[in-house]
DNA sequence: CACCTTCATTTGCATATACAAATATAGAGG
DNA sequence: CCTCTATATTTGTATATGCAAATGAAGGTG
């Protein structure tokens, strides 16, 4: 590789970023196959876990998803009676049923293999100072928008 | 934040690196707006740029996308000519045009742009410190898979 | 040379995701 | 209590992206 390519690949964050995307969500996808749920839904159910009655602007913000993304995530979530909406004047609140209960947990699990996959081939350590830049990166970049 | 969240949420290289890459992408497309071509084809364009005549199967590996994707971003880049194809047997080998490469010549400036918009936010070392991590990180997931 | 296998690319189809416009509700000011 | 404005959600529509099946070309083996 030569060094303007050397230079550019390694230090555009959008390029390096969006390609780690693509690697870790397969990742994902292939530990987690177990249901047919994507990682993606099973972010949303976590956060919900931990925020029984969170509107939805507030779940936007968290996994920083655009509005419209939240309402057919939350849609297919309540087709498959994991989660309930509940109006709240202008707003809806969104909890986690009993049986999105029990999917969070099964999710659990899962989680911890998909730990162990990326930490083999990364290190543990290198994992963990990685995903807690990349929390804190979000945080700071949502904050500016 | 409860303590259970936080280390799923801080721990989780699948969740925190999708957030990421919708924060980072939302960000270069902003930045990016001056042409009508999205970031993700000018990652394309810039690989090529270094490698005149790169396969397209290279190329798939080194953006970590699929072939269907590949196809379809080609598709597109060729219609604009700013790229060609030319067939190998069975491989297909893909090429700047001239206003391919001027359209490279552009992006640099907006590159930038980008560099500079992050890094006030993210601080400069930090920056550069995550984004090498995450390439070296890609590059070790490819290697496996 | 006909056939089989292997590999690269393309096509058909499905899902994730966004933006912009539409809708619904809340709350302020008359 | 009506009207205006601000805000949350939904809907319409478009693009990105992937998987699996189809296609096409290469190279080996009889």
């Amino acid at each position: 590789m030569n060094n303007e390519e050397e230079q550019i690949l390694t230090h555009c964050l959008y390029f390096t970023a969006s390609r780690f995307a693509r690697n870790i969500t397969k990742l994902a996808e292939q530990t987690f196959n177990a249901g047919d749920i994507a990682p993606s839904y099973l972010y949303m159910i976590m956060i919900v876990k931990f925020h029984p009655g969170i509107t939805q602007k507030e779940l936007c913000h968290k996994l920083s998803i655009a509005p419209s993304t939240s309402t057919r995530f939350i849609d297919k979530l309540e087709k498959l009676k994991l989660v309930t909406r509940k109006a709240d004047g202008k707003q809806t609140l969104i909890s986690l049923t009993e049986e999105g209960e029990e999917v969070y947990h099964q999710f659990r699990v899962s989680l911890k293999e998909l730990y162990s996959n990326y930490s083999k081939v990364l290190g543990s350590e290198f994992s963990s100072d990685l995903s807690k830049m990349l929390h804190e990166a979000s945080n700071k970049l949502e904050r500016e928008s």
